[in-house]
DNA sequence: CGGCAGCTTATTGTATACAAATAGGCTAGG
DNA sequence: CCTAGCCTATTTGTATACAATAAGCTGCCG
């Protein structure tokens, strides 16, 4: 990724998440191109790839938008990873190499310290989250598998889920993990898959009853 | 999709699906400008889509190529639009229109006609069966899946398949298409989706047949 | 008062020039 | 003869100017 191009994406990608700019709100190339201290060449680039990760939707008449997320919308994306997840995990599990199965038992414990103390230290978490589902998808071995989950595991939902994880989603997230590992030093498919769709569809609920929650105390 | 920029994306496209681009050879931007009569601007833009739908790949230092397709990347291709086309049609089954009905209905009625004479018309067939399967995936209102089947559907392995169907394929595909009529008039969501899987599996068996068959002939 | 035509302005598309990076060859030294 | 390192030629990245297009507005006419 180049410097401009990767900056410009990494900036607004932030402003998205962030709310800076909300959902549904018109963008325009110039705009984007003063705030990242670019020109509009390479957030024209960045759009593209926000256009592809349907952070932003572009009218018909090319105009680009923060993308609106209805609740159909995130249930359907959540769907999609649940169903991508694991086929990831059970391609991965005949496949995962003796040190990428010590890697993922590394990052597992990492997140079990991450909450283990009083506080649980979120970020951490998300890192090494990220990390373990990244192995699993490398030993997955399917460029075209990657190249379509990326384009789901990189939004704002998906994000924000573990944002609003309590103590017992945490440890039961981890807790899965270790159930993934068994299944990986088994090299059960079946298995592997099975519990990655679960783990995926907790995250929803998970997810769901943070945000009708908050919600509800919103109203 | 603008003038330039989409004749860009049509015709180096084709250059690569005809093979007149061999799979694997570098391809540069101020070469395929010069081929397309526009200038690097379109040609960059239509690369960035070609690199996502997996036609080209790039180098780590950012140059292009055209994309290498081994046996393994075939069937993964296949495997994923299996997976994705069924769960296309598992959501249609609840969610089609009376009218998409009689659209599918349509079109495949005219698939029968295309390949009841003595020599199929291959080219209406795909035309119609794109459609079919467009239909479908509109039924199932989900612009997400939209978004990751489209990315697969339009790939030259896929899009060689049926050039190499003979007549039984063509037909055991349009009675397969019979039975997804039925299950979507039952609204059967499971029964739609094992059609649908089945029928992506074979056709990746009558693709692997004809291009093994192909591959001895040539030796 | 409503609607449409034409203009004005905002926004995106394209071309071109130049800057940066890098691949591949060439030379010099061992 | 082989290798290291530089150097050039190729290729991609970025900025900017201009062209095309679409949205919004204003004023005219029905």
């Amino acid at each position: 990724m180049s410097r401009a191009s990767g900056h410009a994406y990494t900036v607004i990608r932030g402003m998205i998440l962030s709310g800076e700019l909300p959902t549904g709100s018109q963008v325009s190339e110039e705009a984007l191109a003063l705030r990242c201290g670019v020109s509009r060449t390479p957030v024209r680039d960045a759009l593209r790839r926000l256009e592809s990760d349907l952070l932003i939707r572009r009218s018909e008449s090319q105009r680009s938008f923060v993308a609106d997320w209805s609740d159909d919308d995130i249930e359907d994306a959540f769907e999609l990873r649940s169903m991508l997840e694991a086929q990831a995990a059970r391609r991965a599990a005949t496949r995962i190499a003796p040190a990428q199965l010590e890697a993922l038992r590394h990052h597992n414990r990492l997140i079990g310290a991450a909450i283990a103390g009083e506080k649980p230290d979120i970020p951490a978490f998300l890192d090494h989250n990220r990390d373990f589902h990244e192995i699993i998808l490398t030993a997955a071995g399917s460029s075209r598998l990657a190249s379509l989950l990326t384009r789901l595991i990189e939004q704002p939902v998906v994000w924000r889920t573990a944002q609003n994880y309590d103590r017992e989603n945490l440890q039961r997230s981890h807790h899965e993990h270790e159930e993934l590992l068994a299944a990986f030093a088994r090299k059960d498919p079946a298995w592997a898959a099975s519990i990655m769709a679960g783990h995926i569809r907790r995250a929803y609920y998970a997810y769901r009853d943070a945000y009708s929650a908050q919600r509800t105390a919103a109203e």
